[in-house]
RNA sequence: GGCGACAUAGCCAAGUGGUAAGGCAAGGGUCUGCAAAACCCUGAUUCCCCGGUUCAAAUCCGGGUGUCGCCUCCA
């Protein structure tokens, strides 16, 4: 399979360190709060990646950290590590508002059909591998103290901007308001790896280390909890595209740094999730979640169609409108779906082989999801039985995580209930949800329309529609449902 | 200011030198008392603009323009 990588700028093919496994890294959330489904686009699409790696036959390993210290907020607020600021907005603990969020981050993901991965490792539980790591950096001279921290220092390395061609001169650090520049800092862009200084006085989680008591700095935290699980080598690195600098940039630093040698092949960063304004991001305040989506009525798969209808190295506008169609268009394929005939004959392999390689084809270059979604469509208007196209749409949807198949079946077991259900009178079938008020109010209509009177008919319908129940006609009667 | 990415119909998009896939929406039709659903049909003389290379360019090259992102925490 072809992958792009960030760090090289172009599409590579994949081959893995190792012949018997993948090892995947992915920079997980900081659970100071709900994620928005801007940040869940991310995790769909690495989603995809891991489960499509899977599908073609590799055995997958997938780290994933979940940041419960040491993310400092902006100068946009008043400068708290950002749990520390979740926990004094909610009074809790720092601890009960990590586990809070951690549980609030895999129930969405649920939702979504995203996988948990292999391994979930709090940033808090691996204090003792920073340290190793930090300690090693400052023997061979690529980390210093100043002002009680440990800073890193990146004039020590040949390259140090791996993702885009920065000149340090041109940075802007310090220019936006209220950012002040760290005087303890050699090099603009050396980072923190361990702080015993804390502009915080009242920094919750503290512990002991050669340097003071103090916490660890943001960026150590993904090179050791990844080379705690996955060891000295890593073949992909996932995030959000704003990971790239510095935060991506400061793991390879410190990390090969460390190890002496090459760390992580490929890098794949995901494009951002915008609204018509710019990025959807927590710090500007407004953000959707994945409950909201639902509140307002739609079904959080739609959104993974939705994203899976895009690619993820473009970034994608966001608005209600988009969410509509992608939520018309996931309600179509299931009810087409739900259409088809299961257990009638034996699957066409010559056909289920010849669609198979259109959607391998499509998500092995690069993930084209969108071509992969195209190929779903292929396969349903195949020349083909239904046992066939059914067992297509299965093998793809271990992919694509669109439920398909188990949603079809519902919806296949939903109809047959209200069929059962059904009231009837003078040979005419009333199907609907079992209300009987309701049903004897469809059947007089259905009366009034086989004997010609429409203007009773009609006036019954608006009646029903009032209660918020939609009659459609069908051959046998009428059949309802609440809208 | 520096760096990076992107720009194809109303929207999401495929396309990697050989003459514009697919989905949603929309319009027309069949069906229906009327609807809904379902099914059938219809859509870019053109791919942000201007040059160039080529028999041939949405695709390659040069120059613009626009949008977004990063440089400060963010997926």
């Amino acid at each position: 399979m072809y992958l792009y990588n960030s760090a090289t700028h172009k599409k590579e093919e994949f081959v893995p360190n190792h012949p018997d496994i993948v090892k995947m890294y992915t920079c997980g959330p900081t659970v100071y709060h709900f994620a928005h489904i801007g940040n869940l686009r991310s995790y769909i699409m690495e989603d995809v990646l891991e489960k499509f790696l899977r599908y073609e036959g590799y055995n997958v390993k997938r780290v994933m950290n979940i940041t419960d210290v040491g993310h400092l907020s902006s100068d946009a607020d008043t400068g708290e590590d950002k749990m520390l600021k979740g926990a004094k907005r909610e009074h809790k603990t720092v601890m009960e508002i990590a586990q809070f969020y951690t549980d609030a981050f895999f129930d969405d993901c649920r939702k979504l059909n995203i996988k948990r991965p292999d391994v979930v490792e709090p940033a808090t539980s691996c204090i003792d591998e920073y340290i190793k790591i930090i300690s090693a950096l400052l023997d061979k001279g690529y980390a210093y103290r100043a002002g009680g921290n440990v800073y890193f220092d990146t004039s020590k390395l040949e390259r140090y901007y791996i993702f885009n061609d920065h000149d340090a001169e041109d940075l802007a650090v310090g220019v936006r308001e209220g950012v002040e520049e760290d005087t303890n800092k050699r090099n603009k862009n050396d980072f923190v790896l361990w702080f015993t200084q804390s502009k915080f006085e009242d920094q919750a989680l503290k512990w002991d280390s050669p340097w003071g008591v103090g916490y660890p700095g943001w960026h150590i935290e993904c090179s050791g909890i990844s080379m705690k699980h996955l060891g000295d080598d890593l073949d992909i690195h996932c995030g959000g595209i704003d990971n790239a600098f510095p935060h991506h940039t400061n793991e390879i630093a410190q990390s090969e740094a460390y190890l002496g040698h090459k760390w992580c092949n490929y890098w794949m960063h995901v494009l951002h999730l915008n609204t018509t304004s710019g990025k959807m991001s927590k710090s500007k305040g407004e953000f959707l979640t994945v409950s909201l989506l639902e509140e307002k009525g739609y079904d959080p798969l739609s959104y993974r169609l939705f994203c899976l209808q895009s690619h993820y190295r473009k970034s994608l506008v966001f608005s209600w409108e988009n969410l509509d169609n992608a939520q018309g268009a996931y309600q179509k394929l299931i009810a087409r779906i739900a259409a088809l005939t299961p257990g009638g004959g034996s699957v066409d392999e010559e056909v289920f082989a010849q669609q198979k390689e259109k959607f391998r084809g499509a998500l092995g270059n690069d993930l084209n999801t969108s071509l992969a979604v195209t190929a779903l469509y292929d396969a349903l208007k195949a020349k083909a039985n239904d046992e066939t196209k059914l067992a297509l749409l299965g093998d793809f949807d271990q992919v694509l995580g669109l439920s398909l198949l188990e949603k079809a079946a519902a919806k296949r077991e939903a109809d047959a209930k209200a069929r059962s259900s059904a009231a009837s009178g003078g040979g005419i079938v009333i199907t609907g949800q079992g209300d009987p008020a309701v049903d004897a109010l469809v059947l007089r209509r259905a009366q009034a329309k086989k004997a010609r009177d429409f203007a009773e008919a009609d006036r019954i319908r608006e009646e029903l529609k009032a209660m918020g129940v939609e009659v459609t006609d069908t051959k046998e009667g009428a059949s309802w449902r609440r809208v």
